[in-house]
DNA sequence: GCTAATCTCTGAATCGATACAGACTGAATC
DNA sequence: GATTCAGTCTGTATCGATTCAGAGATTAGC
């Protein structure tokens, strides 16, 4: 059994108040007695304060949460949510504040334990899918959190940092009509729950279950909208996943169909660069070519030739955390919108003349 | 101030211990009684058991500590360590376990305390540097955990899951030797504290501090040691951290040199991505050509062609955690070597006439 | 109808520390 | 010589739960 407080201050023949003092607050000993503590400590083995016991006194751990609403596997090998967590954790690092990532088992009762049971001092929840039963549970422990979407619901004390979705996805689309493509898929991930991976006829943008997935699906309809492409014209793919295998599958069977889409609008980098796969897989090779786009601006992107809309990964990271280790004063500084920007490269062109 | 335990079992007129029973052992109390109890906490709005206290007084936490010995954001910056952390997640989350990323700060002295006041049941020691002392302070909290790197020093009950770095190094530099390279280069990263970027003169491998780079470094020569070229005849580069751009910086001026190396053998495929970007950025282009090679096979590497030696790295992370948090009965399958493979692509060829 | 077994629930002890008010000491001030 | 003060250290209350032996109340067995 390891030695606690007490037995170092049997050791020492002081009291565990003072044994305490000689870790948490130098200067409330001298020094020379600090000295005898700490050695005796080192003698018996003493690890220093036990953290748990510490945190419990205190009232605060020094480790934020981060959330992610889906397989805790998934944030690493996403590149934009890598990106996040390198923000979430550079930030963390100049706070002295450790990160616990805490995987969601798949049935909400015990989702909602795990995220009750973390020991952390508040939550940084990216919003991969349907956040707001997290939004309550932490909401109901007291803690602070911050989202990484904007939040309908949001109170005015909530804090969050994102990006005008729909504007964003409005701006890569326009790039899109702009080219003339009026045969055009949306491609995006999860559009409804425990839908097959496929075309799937929606009547509005607005059945779209996730936020997220709706603002940009409304960013691209906007877009064509304007040239006078309605939503009944628009093909809508479902992916089973945010991924590259997930986006290829998705589109399989698209391109073989009577008058295949001449351009690919994706809800991310990574199926859009599924669908490129897809495409460099077809009987035809790459022609006719197609013309694809995805969202984040993720590092493969570049490499890629991928034309998409840049988002800063890192910086909402980073901002997330600064919005929760260190709140702004003012309620309106927790709303925090980060720039984006088109960004064309090869991926898209002109429509091929039939 | 929200409601503790005991309001709640004041509020229904049970005792504490109750209370605690119908969240941690519904078996201990009547379904019917255990039912008030739950909608009055609903009621008064408490959030189930404080997980710190419950942590105290059970005596253990519920989730395992990940040390990078540098910079937190380090570890979503190398593709490798990105893998092993997808590897560790995804095995921490089916046994339900959390996974604190602890930064370290740059001091030891603080270090330390940082690794001492980490509330977690043990640690996954990922090992980018010298982790001797922080393996110190773990043994001294009693706390167990599984290093990445086979340790000299491990004792009996150590576990670890490493490759046989000497070997694997050898494997691809016998590959580079037999294409007929003899002016070759070694980059690695930290050879030896505080050393600038660039060419370096060590007087032997055992010079080179980190055990890792030593065991690579080792392998290389050994290599080339079997066709006549001796340690001094190659050319030792240090780089100034594991990254693609201090791998570009670090052989920036080799090849303007009389004799230029035919070959560089990189201790990563990032240092090895970043030759390759400082060969493209050469004045001649890409003549000659020079053979580059890289170690781990990160996902990256396969699309630059980069020669490599690939060891699993998800498997790493997973078989960490798993040692960890379910520590074999043998102590001797506490011990696991991973199998690495040499994966020839297109950055290695034949030695240019000159 | 009586003992034994089974269910429920309670009370006190405990996990390992920190906070804070106050006791004591010796030196400085007037 | 009394007063004040700063510097050290101690004692007690507290953080919020879990554990476990055992008290009562029920049910079962015969």
């Amino acid at each position: 059994m390891k030695p606690t407080l007490q037995a170092v201050a049997d050791a020492v023949g002081v009291s565990r108040s003072t044994v305490s003092n000689a870790y948490s607050r130098p200067d409330q000993l001298s020094a020379a007695l600090r000295g005898r503590i700490l050695d005796a400590a080192r003698q018996l083995g003493y690890p220093g304060p036990n953290p748990t016991a510490r945190s419990l006194r205190r009232g605060f751990v020094g480790s934020i949460g981060v959330l992610f609403t889906s397989h805790l596997s998934y944030a690493f090998t996403d590149p934009f949510a890598v990106r996040f967590l390198a923000g979430v954790g550079g930030a963390a690092e100049r706070h002295g504040t450790s990160m616990l990532l805490v995987p969601l088992p798949p049935a909400q009762t015990e989702a909602r334990r795990a995220v009750e049971n973390a020991a952390v001092d508040g939550f940084c929840v990216y919003c991969a899918a349907d956040e707001s039963w997290a939004v309550e549970v932490i909401r109901e422990r007291g803690l602070p959190f911050v989202t990484t979407a904007v939040r309908d619901d949001a109170g005015a004390d909530d804090r969050f940092v994102g990006i005008d979705e729909r504007a964003a996805a409005r701006s890569v689309a326009a790039h899109v009509a702009g080219l003339g493509h009026r045969r055009v898929a949306l491609l995006a991930d999860a559009v409804l729950p425990d839908a097959p991976a496929g075309p799937l006829t929606l009547s509005g943008v607005h059945e779209a279950v996730h936020p997220t997935t709706r603002g940009r699906l409304t960013g691209f309809a906007d877009a064509f909208a304007e040239v006078g492409v309605d939503w009944a014209d628009l093909t809508l793919v479902n992916a089973a996943g945010n991924s590259r295998a997930a986006g290829a599958e998705a589109v399989a069977g698209l391109f073989a169909r009577p008058s295949p889409p001449t351009a690919v609008l994706a809800g991310s980098d990574v199926l859009a660069l599924g669908v490129l796969d897809a495409l460099a897989q077809r009987p035809g090779g790459t022609n006719p070519p197609v013309s694809v786009t995805g969202f984040d601006d993720v590092p493969e992107a570049a490499a890629a030739g991928l034309t998409t809309v840049r988002q800063p990964a890192e910086e909402k990271g980073r901002i997330a955390a600064e919005l929760l280790l260190d709140p702004p004063a003012d309620a309106a500084a927790g709303h925090v919108l980060l720039p984006t920007a088109l960004v064309v490269r090869e991926s898209t062109g002109p429509v091929p003349r039939s």
